[in-house]
DNA sequence: GCTATCACG
DNA sequence: GACGTACGTGATAGCC
């Protein structure tokens, strides 16, 4: 077919592709031998989009991908700096360009590629070629150079992000339109190409610049005229670099090219050559997804044994899932036999199935086993007709399964024996649905947990990801057998057949991963995190859920009724001053309003084309109105009725009349916990009004609610570890430390220490420990960038250890992808080379996580110590919030149980570590939270 | 399902 | 000089 009308080109830019998906993707390897392949199934990802033909109307009818070949170009004869201070290429990068190249083959795509050309210039003949054809051309890439092109048919794809940049985006981009970009590089330069440009002008101003005399030639001509002599000055003495820098970016849109766009054709895949590719890369799931799409079957690749010597993984050889065995357990013989067989082996993967999420009302439904590899084994106990079915029988137990209580009583003493480990996918959960049986499940291994003192940072740690990650098996999705939105039934009511399919795989890979990843904890220096920090916590934690904390429901619906009286009231006032109704609730009307109706300054739009209505930005505007200032009051009231005095209230417990958060272990990057469904460790605090919520956490007749809470940790933490010697001092004389960072920042005496300066100190010791920057410093205080900045460079100048710190870790991250805290845990970063805003947000998160994640081990040490220490105190610790434990405890043993749980608190970190600095704990109690905090 | 907003440490 | 920024979370409401 010869390219005109109605054609439609897509041109893959696929060094840049490659370069991103590298970058941006996890660091996968090829199991059977260590080859990193992350970047190539990025790249075959993004070409399944043309099998699966999910383009509609964009589908091409020719397509190319276009590669770089050789460094030394023409730009190169015209520069000699060009691209001069790239970095080398990525050693695990390296060898994936050559599989890049034949991947695109396998597609049966063209690949091309000309000696001493930049893919740009080859993308850019062609997309001029086929527009003047009469075609239209979508360039798979967002490199800022070819937007040159966009315009006329010409379009560019952002694959990584899914988005389309036409015109409209480069204007946004450059400021001007595609015509005018080279313009605009060529003043702007480039630093990731060395392309010079003019110094001093960036690209808002070479922007302005142009749009102000239409061209960078007229520019030039007529730079006398520009006003700011600075400018001017540099327009004109550096015109031979600025000129030069417009040849650097100028795409060669006129090559002579070897090939035609004829040539470039689209064309189906064979589907041998393709799956066979997929195969030998390994990549199961997509292999399994391109062989659908094409309809064929999916290719057989085998579990290899993964090779020792690249320090990965060593699970034997794992039997195929397509081969597994998985039976029903309906007789005490048959369940007799397993438990016989895993006393024998030492160890077997557990799963339970239920009627719910919540482990505190969901009843068990069946229990799964697996002992072997691709054999397993689901025993039902609690599954009923289905629900739709003859109302009559409906609920009356499915034939066929063992009585619930006769198989728990022969699984307790296989579940309570030492001697036999029991490893599960998140066992908290089980845990605690076994404690309620009656069953105090002992000893365990996760494999959540396996993941997540391994891989943390990388990636999520539940089921399904890890398998298809690591054992490359999709599980059957729990939707299948439950359905899901209004339809959804429980799993008592699925047919036993299907269950058994559903819940032996569960079990089945639950073993095959913690094979795969107990051995690796070795390898890579988490075992005692592992063994220490988190597989003890899931009974401690589990015990705590199960006890929740007493929460009064008269209290919260009076504090409802109240607020929603006030918010009425507010509404009101707001619709009046706004002269009409509307939702206060809506940021967007709100926005409208504040901004197109009453013109009140300020108004930015965010990429949502919304405008921004942030309580920072209320409160700028609340001195000229008193809408904004209305809303804010609405908005607080709203938060704390919404979220919670009605929402808690659902979470009460009828059985115990109290509330039980779920804790997550392995949610936060850091080591820290999550508080779940309710959240417990976000109640109001700082506001009067938000307090008072507090107010309903209340402690059972009798007892009392006591809070321990560590004094400034992570402050602490930061001294020792940057070894900053009069912020140790301080902490050791016990003074106020930010009115002593003030007084050591400032020359001002302790005693003559005023409250905005100390509140100065605190917002940049709190910054520090984020990752200080200007920008932030200054949003926080409210102050302008500059003086921000001299607030950071004097805090350097004094603690010199700090900047030190922060160089460093930012290095060390940099070298080895991960950061560590002070006990080990490790907390991978992989974008730490990213380039643009996310290497910015990667720097500080690599400072932080070594602090915030030395705390969350501290507190998580104590909390593992603590249930042994208190076992003879009428007491239970209740809540942990990321630095405080709160405990319920009888009257007459609430100083017994301060005293026994600070040692426990202050001495946490011992015997492994001892800080430059005393660990403080501070302590309360009331007959409610309000009063213990 | 995404975004904005706001509650906590 | 320019870019876009404080770290870590979870719940709710609005909106497509």
């Amino acid at each position: 077919m010869s390219f005109g009308k109605g054609s439609h080109l897509h041109l893959i830019d696929g060094s840049a592709f490659i370069f991103r998906a590298f970058h941006a993707l996890p660091p996968l390897t090829r199991k059977s031998d260590g080859l990193p392949v992350g970047a190539v199934q990025g790249f075959c990802d993004m070409l399944r989009r043309y099998i699966a033909k999910d383009h509609g109307r964009d589908f091409p009818t020719h397509i190319a991908v276009i590669f770089d070949k050789g460094s030394h170009t023409f730009r190169n004869e015209l520069y000699d700096q060009y691209k001069a201070n790239r970095d080398e290429m990525p050693e695990d990068l390296r060898p994936q360009i050559p599989l890049t190249r034949r991947a695109t083959e396998a597609f049966n795509i063209a690949c091309k590629e000309i000696e001493g050309f930049e893919a740009d210039d080859i993308i850019a003949t062609l997309a001029v070629q086929a527009r003047d054809a009469g075609g239209r051309v979508t360039i798979v890439s967002s490199d800022k150079d070819l937007m040159q092109l966009v315009g006329g048919g010409v379009e560019m794809f952002d694959a990584m992000k899914n988005r389309v940049i036409d015109a409209e985006g480069v204007v946004e981009k450059f400021g001007v339109g595609p015509e005018r970009v080279v313009d605009v590089q060529a003043l702007a330069g480039d630093s990731v190409d060395n392309v010079p440009g003019a110094p001093g002008i960036g690209i808002k101003t070479a922007a302005l610049l142009i749009n102000e005399f239409g061209s960078l030639e007229e520019l030039l001509d007529r730079a006398e005229e520009v006003k700011q002599p600075k400018r001017r000055e540099t327009l004109i003495e550096k015109r031979d670099q600025i000129e030069l820098s417009k040849k650097l970016v100028q795409l060669d849109c006129d090559m002579d090219l070897p090939f035609t766009l004829e040539d470039l054709e689209a064309r189906d895949p064979d589907p041998d050559t393709l799956l066979g590719f997929l195969a030998e890369m390994e990549f199961r799931s997509l292999s399994k997804r391109i062989a659908e799409a094409l309809g064929e079957e999916a290719p057989v690749i085998p579990e290899t044994a993964p090779q020792a010597a690249d320090g990965e993984a060593e699970a034997e050889d794992q039997p195929d899932f397509a081969d597994a065995t998985y039976t029903a357990i309906r007789d005490a013989d048959t369940l007799q036999v397993w438990i016989d067989r895993a006393r024998e082996r030492g160890y077997l993967a557990i799963d339970t199935e239920t009627t719910g999420l919540n482990e505190m009302t969901a009843d068990l439904v069946g229990v799964s086993l697996c002992i072997e590899a691709g054999e397993a084994a689901y025993l039902p106990l609690a599954h009923r007709g289905a629900a739709d079915g003859d109302l009559f029988n409906s609920d009356e137990l499915t034939e066929g399964q063992m009585d619930a209580g006769e198989a728990l009583a022969l699984l307790k003493p296989l579940l309570e024996d030492p001697s036999v480990m029991k490893i599960g996918q998140n066992m908290k959960y089980d845990a605690k649905i076994l404690a309620r049986n009656g069953i105090d499940i002992a000893p365990i291994d996760d494999t959540m947990l396996l993941s997540y003192a391994l891989h943390g940072g990388l990636h999520g740690h539940g089921m399904d990801m890890l398998s298809e990650r690591y054992l490359g098996h999709k599980p059957i999705p729990i939707k299948e057998l439950i359905g899901s939105g209004k339809s959804q039934i429980t799993f008592d009511r699925v047919e036993i057949d299907k269950a058994v399919r559903y819940a032996a795989e569960d079990a089945d890979i639950t073993l095959r991963l913690w094979k795969l990843l107990k051995p690796q904890l070795h390898r890579h220096h988490v075992t005692r995190v592992y063994e220490r920090l988190e597989r003890p916590l899931v009974p401690v934690l589990a015990d705590m859920e199960r006890a929740g904390i007493k929460v009064d429901r008269n209290t919260l619906s009076r504090m409802s009724g109240a607020f929603a009286q006030k918010m009425a009231a507010l509404e009101e006032e707001i619709h009046e001053l706004a002269g009409e109704k509307f939702n206060v609730g809506s940021p967007k009307q709100l926005g409208e309003i504040l901004f197109d109706k009453m013109g009140l300054e300020g108004g930015k739009k965010g990429k949502t084309g919304a405008y921004a209505t942030g309580a920072d930005v209320l409160e700028d505007l609340a001195t000229e109105h008193d809408l904004p200032a209305r809303v804010l009051d609405w908005r607080q009231l709203s938060k704390l009725k919404s979220t919670y005095t009605d929402a808690l209230q659902e979470h009460i417990n009828p059985e115990t009349g109290r509330v039980h958060t779920s804790y997550s272990i392995a949610g936060a990057n850091t080591g820290r916990l999550a508080s779940t469904d309710p959240n417990l460790q976000n109640i109001p605090v700082r506001s009067e009004e938000g307090r008072r919520i507090r107010e309903a956490f209340v402690a059972e007749e009798g007892k009392v609610l006591v809070s321990l809470d560590y004094s400034q940790i992570e402050l602490r933490i930061l001294a020792h570890i940057a070894g900053i010697d009069a912020l140790k001092e301080a902490f050791r004389d016990g003074q106020d430390i930010h009115a002593a960072t003030a007084s050591e920042m400032f020359n001002v005496p302790l005693d003559e220490m005023t409250p905005e300066v100390r509140r100065q100190a605190k917002a940049i010791n709190f910054g520090v420990i984020y990752g200080i920057s200007g920008f932030g410093l200054a949003r926080n205080l409210r102050i302008p960038r500059a003086e921000a900045q001299g607030f950071i460079d004097r805090y350097f100048e004094r603690f010199p250890g700090i900047r030190d710190y922060m160089n460093d870790t930012t290095a060390f991250a940099k070298e080895h992808k991960r950061v560590e805290t002070l006990f080990g845990r490790v907390i991978h970063t992989p974008e730490i080379s990213a380039s643009g805003p996310r290497a910015g947000f990667a720097r500080r998160a690599a400072i932080n996580a070594p602090i915030q994640g030395t705390a969350a081990d501290i507190i998580r040490r104590a909390m593992v110590r603590m249930p042994a220490a208190i076992a003879d105190l009428p007491a239970q610790m209740l809540l942990q919030v990321h630095d405080e434990l709160i405990f319920e405890v009888a009257e007459d043993a609430v100083d017994e149980l301060i005293a026994t749980a600070r040692e426990v608190m202050e001495a946490a970190p011992h015997p492994v570590l001892t800080l430059d600095v005393p660990l403080v704990v501070d302590a309360g109690q009331g007959a409610n939270w309000a009063e213990a905090h």
